[in-house]
DNA sequence: AATGAATGAGCGTTCATTCAT
DNA sequence: GATGAATGAACGCTCATTCAT
């Protein structure tokens, strides 16, 4: 019992180290360019014994994948239940989606890169359900917190809108204005000195626009996230400069 | 010399087949499948021929990239000088970027490929500039109609705020919003139906946030991005259902 | 010692389970297919077991080709004292032949395999000596019974002639046939419809050439092969539609 | 013209040099050994470059077949035209057969694993019509001297005969005869001492068992052979001892 | 004695790039 | 200037075999 425990133990940590190496090679040398070649030779290990953890490619982006959506999803979980009030958990939310890049960037990196790759062709389907359910899940999460928002009166949805099309809509904000941050190293010199706070801006109009109560205008969510991030994740230093 | 312009006018024509021919292979076969030896086999012309266009398969890519930046930056600059009002003109903007992503949907997907793929080591600094400056441009346009709005009083900007930063969460949502569009297939059945209508009352309400003058319960802008798609692209059929 | 005794035994069954899983995995995916691998992973046993077993693989497949000549020839034994005739004995071993390629096809496939493959480096001595030796008494009992039918004056074989010449021609013709039948899948649209009947009936040819006695213009023998296989051999249905 | 014609000679001649290469490789190392590796390493030439000449490995093995069938075929219509005689002609034709087998000794190699190999897969269709095409065109030469025997009254088949089944008897008896003699090397020490002239006795047998005539109790077709592969194949020895 | 993780050479194949013609 | 034969490194992947446990 205690051998397999152990055996089991080493090949879990195995198989984290080659996440954990893949995870960076992607990110530095991009999705063609990572090979299992290089993956066998940048660790101790033979090829013959990567391929006895992963069968193919694919299932190695595939599980890095899963990682990074997972640990979101928990992220998720612990700023949805933060507060009692509906618009201050959808801002920790926020925060937390902020986090996650941070903390994580290399997780990032792997969803941006998973996200426009056109290689949905051999990983396991299961798997593939995997991610998609993580995805709704994630989904599920944030669009329950609009929902609440509705019960509760702090927010009316317009006519043929479900919470879905609202999450969408703060969805595509975030993920785009991270994709945009990543991948152009000229904001700063483009007039866009501080891309995070005009996220959160952006996103408290979003909100705003929605009549989610109480508005930006009456309370200072910039100040909620950073004590989400501070109280929920720990950050020791506050974001807003 | 007329010869020499002839041979020149020869040149750009199959520099452009060139890029037709890769654009549309990108679009069948994905990048994977993108090969010079298929290029040169589809084209009348050699594989070394091919290389006296471009030094390497990377410059192909990047110049595919250039001609959907242009591309984009062509209809933007239509849109910008569209009407008198400001946030209409800011609307046709929206409406440039819809008709783009809708008419040219392969230029968008390269431009995705572009931006997570990691081969920059072997492009020439010539088109990379380019691309930059494609990308700068766009947004002066844009944030240029930002500046005209600041001008004509529609709108004022918060402190600390550029113009370019509205720009930048105009630019977020409507990258994100195509990118989730593009790379989830289960969009409608999470409760997704219509992204293009959720995307542009996104956008509006990020810009009556900003207590941009008419706002969009004043003026029905849905309706102006049709008229645009209409007017200045050509649509025959409104978007909006 | 009764433990030892009962160790060697069960060694010899999972040897036998062994081999019978590489034969049957022979025919279902080729020798291309077949590997230690999949041996071991369709046994109860891990791969190290099994090379405690057979020492590499080229092994193995000797050990099948081994008991597919052994199994030839207890079934050439039995059709070779069958009856007090030479020339029935001949034809019971005809019908033996006939019988083993129909009931164990795939011991007649790892023949061919064993014949063309370049193997011998690695297998033991032991076991090719083996092979060898299954050849020879093979060849023995067949010559035995054109030895019997000289010394039953059934038979007169010519000038520098043995009785090994002889079964050399049936040999070849047996083997050769059921090569040509197992590899080619357009005989019958080429006009040889019951490949079988035309061997039997060359064989008969051949024999009557000899002048064996009695001539298969005296006696059915086609009757007495079927006879062989069903009582010998035990067959329901006789073999000549 | 004249650069295009040397570039096609080379092309041809490299072609050639290559499938003599994988020949003489085939039997050295059997069907499981022979590499693309291999027999790029054992050329001047990269493996890239084997590869323009033939799209995968199965070609090479395929083309080497076709070699070999259409070099038989070849032999054999010279044989079948030889005599007005037509058992003289069929003798004629076991005369080309053994031809075939010592002068082309790694073609018959290469018959001989392809037939029994199991790698029916990947070659192109179109390769695998033409070997069977050359196999019946081989098949119907000797039929075809088969059916003029009967034209000409010189021999009468049994009910339900056709001559495609004399033929296969023929082929089966050489076919088997000389893969015998391929893959034994203890013939000789088993009493087997003329393996040739084992066959072509039995061949012999074989036809005058069908009543073919004149028989070979009249005419020497021994010698008939060894005229035909003298004056038609310019032997200048004769093979029987 | 039994295990199965680890190996590493090998496989068939692809493809960007070069360069003699 | 155009060609395409040649290259050779790289790819994803397999598998017989070894050996520490």
């Amino acid at each position: 019992m205690i051998t397999s425990t152990r055996k089991e133990r080493e090949r879990l940590e195995r198989e984290a180290k080659i996440l954990d190496l893949a995870r960076s090679m992607l990110r530095q040398v991009g999705y063609h360019g990572l090979s299992m070649d290089r993956i066998a030779a940048e660790m101790e290990y033979s090829k013959g014994t990567i391929y006895q953890h992963f069968p193919n490619k694919e299932e190695i982006i595939l599980a890095l994948a899963n990682q990074a959506l997972e640990q979101r999803l928990g992220m998720f979980q612990q700023a949805a239940t933060w507060s009692p009030k509906s618009r201050e958990r959808m801002a920790g939310i926020g925060a937390a989606a902020e986090e996650f890049v941070e903390r994580y960037p290399l997780h990032f990196a792997v969803e941006q890169i998973i996200r426009s790759a056109s290689m949905w062709e051999k990983t396991s389907e299961e798997r593939r359900k995997f991610m998609r359910s993580c995805d709704q899940r994630c989904l599920q999460i944030v669009s329950g917190v609009v929902r609440d928002g509705v019960a509760q009166d702090d927010l009316a949805l317009p006519a043929n809108t479900t919470p879905e099309d609202l999450v969408f809509g703060l969805w595509s904000l975030n993920f785009g204005a991270y994709t945009v941050i990543t991948s152009s190293d000229t904001l700063e010199e483009n007039g866009i000195a501080n891309p995070i706070a005009t996220l959160r801006r952006s996103q408290n109009l979003l909100l705003d626009g929605y009549g989610w109560q109480p508005l930006s205008s009456e309370v200072d969510y910039d100040q909620v996230m950073d004590q989400v991030r501070a109280e929920v994740f720990g950050d020791e230093q506050p974001n807003t400069p």
